[in-house]
DNA sequence: GGGACGCTTCGGCGCCGGCCGAAGCGTCAG
DNA sequence: CTGACGCTTCGGCCGGCGCCGAAGCGTCCC
């Protein structure tokens, strides 16, 4: 047992992918779910651009970020939802305590109450308005949340009518609990979180504010929520 | 944004935690869900005890590990099911490519088969028997999988009828699935789970063999699965 | 009390890895 | 064609971290 341990190994070299402050910063941005270039991703991290060069290359050959070249551009992301949900898991796993800071600036807290009110995680929509709709969905009797985290089949019927397709033959789960690092409370991912981002963003009901992962509400978005789940007012504009 | 992440940093911190050989043996064999000490830990992962020392030190102080001490022994456990889950995510996702070598003994060999066969993880059954169970569970409809993860009504009436006590008020979840990582399937982890091993040992429907997290079917486990659950045979020794 | 034992602290060693700037390569625009 | 641009490779620097053995401390057993 005391010899070379190849599980260990491959953990502790997994988990030294994401050991870098560095690389850590470009995990929780590709967290958006879109792709970045290089160079994007080097100023965000504050580091040269031949040093994140370096830092790619690494989380490419580890499998947790996939690249597509473009001319002179370097795109990469996140490999796969399996990656964009290790990286949540563990980011929701870091002490609040640390991830709360006082705001330095008026447009460090607006961003930052942006995010906190709608953003994307990965694929699926987070920040009160992704656990504003868990809830609502939860308490029309289409998502059970008391016994584990599954659609129930009236839940899946919903998102026929809702005009959100849903796919059950992947191997994703339909549906997954993903805990917010803001409201700390799950919300609804998997296979149908994803969809139902992906109609919203399609449909017109959220849009993308400013060029991050924050997203809002539109007025025709407000009407659907209203007519399908029944949410009446605003209640993803309410601070926690 | 380019300045100073504390989210990334924390991040990186937690990470780095396990992103060493050595650490990661730890929290590997601590996934047995019992106490170890300091020197057992050490021989395990083959350093010396003083190398050991600091390393829990740093364990314990990250919130990874939590600790009791014991006249001269210093026992240490994984500080939650959390953490437990955590280190099971991320093991998961190192490539099987990695873990699969062949075995060097004969020992080494029946070591492993055994825990193919059934084990604990952190604190619920695992291997064949693990998903054995689950997929019984799921068969019965007590337990459904195709919508997400979670129990029945019907399910968590079989909890009561099994003798199983279940404690819904706690913040875990009742159930969620666990990556196997021998079998590659998920099985029952969560509230449920727990409950289930804890009663299948104390029953004696199960019993720890071996000095570590491998557990075998007894006689009368095989009666109460075939009758409970409609399990007929002994399909935790068949092999993949 | 004495000795064995388990754990911890400390100093020192060596290595690995992150960082940068300079230089080079391919791509795109004018 | 030429220059700007984005990215990569390379060499070199530096700090941090994992390792050990020696020494010390507390606990347990005889």
């Amino acid at each position: 047992m005391s010899t070379e341990n190849p599980q260990a190994a491959g953990l502790a070299a997994l988990a030294g992918l994401i050991a870098d402050r560095t690389r850590a910063a470009c995990l929780l941005a590709l967290l958006d779910g879109r792709a970045w270039t290089a160079g994007e991703l080097a100023r965000h991290a504050g580091v040269a651009p031949s040093t994140l060069s370096e830092h790619l290359g690494r989380l490419v050959a580890g499998g947790l970020l996939a690249e597509e070249r473009q001319g002179r551009h370097r795109y990469v992301r996140l490999a796969d939802a399996r990656v964009a949900q290790l990286v949540e898991d563990l980011a929701a796993q870091v002490p609040a305590a640390v991830v709360r800071r006082p705001p330095r600036s008026l447009r460090e807290a607006s961003a930052g109450a942006a995010l906190a009110r709608g953003r994307t995680c990965y694929d699926h929509l987070a920040g009160r308005l992704g656990t504003v709709l868990t809830d609502a969905l939860t308490r029309r009797g289409l998502l059970r949340q008391d016994t584990g985290f599954a659609l129930t089949d009236a839940g899946v019927e919903w998102f026929g009518t809702a005009g959100v397709p849903l796919d059950p033959g992947g191997r994703r789960p339909l549906a997954r609990g993903c805990l917010d690092w803001t409201e700390r409370r799950p919300h609804l991912a998997g296979a149908a979180g994803a969809a139902l981002c992906r109609r919203a963003l399609e449909a017109g009901w959220c849009v993308r504010v400013g060029s991050g992962r924050a997203v809002a509400v539109t007025p025709s978005g407000e009407r659907v929520f209203s007519d399908l789940l029944g949410i009446s007012g605003r209640p993803w504009l309410e601070t926690g």
